[in-house]
DNA sequence: AACACAAAGTGTGTAAATTACACTTATTCA
DNA sequence: TGAATAAGTGTAATTTACACACTTTGTGTT
């Protein structure tokens, strides 16, 4: 009853990490400087190997672990990659995952396979190894279409934030525009924010309100029936 | 410059496929009995492991090619699982696809590793081995989600179908009510199928007009933003 | 030929949601 | 104290969604 697979079948598997961050009102996209072949001295994907023993799920939030030393963050499976070329070593799976953080809390973190890491504008991505750009275009898609029917543009935002703060958000992630009254309506009618009584400090000019995001408003209205929409 | 990918990081992949059906105002989910260790008969899944030198997406297609004749067939990858206990013989991930068929053209044939296959109702599939439960439900989720804003529905009936159809099929997945009248109307604003001028022979009531899916039309209308919902 | 049966097909009024649109307010800085 | 800057706010018009019931067209039966 006990049996082994045939090694003609035994491949590498890699989680690769799509790490969005927004600041200055754009939305950035994280990389790392590789510091091994292949592609050694070029920004790419944070990724790694996934070693027998580690879960796929685990193995993903480790490379951000290592990378940005944060923890809970918002990750979601995106796509699995497998063409027999994509990488020059042998045959090599990897899947794609993105990660959505709070750009505000992130620390360098010195790693094992990146030199360096650094936050780049989503348009001023310098060329990228692999299937790379593939992955970073499948993976602004799915944040396009998400953003719109699920409440995770808060997990790009500060604890608190205002409600300019979140419309240029969804402004830049869609490359639209929205009119200033109707998204707020919108939004506030949803309940899922409310104003904390803080204020912006130290701008000139009118001092914006603060809002949180409740997580748990979400869970409940689910439960009645209620999609979110922007 | 040239080098390999060290031994403790090689696994096996494999495809997994949910193929569904509808007919008889059920939609219905295809499994084959398994001819071979693990679990051997069993219901699962239709899979097979990939072989290096095949792309993935090639593999998910040949499962699907091999079990049924069909090609040309409405596809899509669902996600990956990689839990390292899910396969008893090793550490084995799978990626997992979903494929819509229009159950009318489907013809069984021979395959190297499944002794038969079967359409089950979607509520009346029996224990299935592996995470192929799990899977499932997470196609079943999917599905139910795509088929609202993507017209992919029509990958499931025949050529030829009444508004009846299209919406008995949209009541059967999504486990809801439509008002006829409302839902033609909506249905038949977006102009994404035509009159064939045809009509259903030999029913024992008020023939229906027998309509069809314009493929193109559903590009063009994308270009000028236009988006699909039901 | 007439009638029963079965599902197909069709329109309108009401409520709700979306859109378009411009001025006033609060703060800093010179 | 005035200029600059972004925050904040309401209403009317249009569009879309929803609720709702009877007539039509065929088959099969007597």
């Amino acid at each position: 009853m006990e049996a082994n697979i045939e090694s003609k079948f035994k491949a590498a598997v890699s989680v690769d990490n799509v790490v969005f961050g927004f600041d200055n009102n754009d939305l950035k996209v994280l990389l790392i400087y590789r510091g091994a072949e292949p592609y050694k001295d070029c920004w790419a994907l944070p990724g790694d190997l996934i070693s027998l023993d580690q879960d796929l799920e685990q193995s993903a939030e480790n490379v951000l672990q290592n990378l940005t030393g944060l923890d809970n963050i918002y990750m979601d499976q995106i796509h699995t990659f497998g063409r027999v070329d994509r990488h020059p070593f042998g045959r090599v799976f990897t899947v794609a995952y993105f990660a959505l953080i709070k750009i505000q809390d992130y620390m360098v973190k010195p790693s094992s396979w990146a030199e360096e890491a650094a936050w780049f504008p989503i348009n001023e991505v310098p060329e990228l190894p692999f299937d790379h750009m593939e992955i970073l275009e499948y993976a602004k898609d799915l944040l396009k279409n998400k953003i719109r029917h699920q409440p995770i543009g808060f997990e790009l935002l500060p604890k608190y934030f205002t409600l300019t703060e979140i419309q240029s958000l969804y402004e830049a992630i869609l490359e639209t525009q929205f009119d200033t009254r109707n998204f707020r309506k919108k939004l506030l009618s949803m309940n899922l924010i409310v104003d904390t009584g803080r204020q912006q400090k130290e701008v000139a000019h009118r001092p914006a309100k603060l809002y949180k995001y409740i997580t748990k408003r979400y869970a409940q209205l689910q439960q009645i029936g209620f999609s979110f929409d922007l």
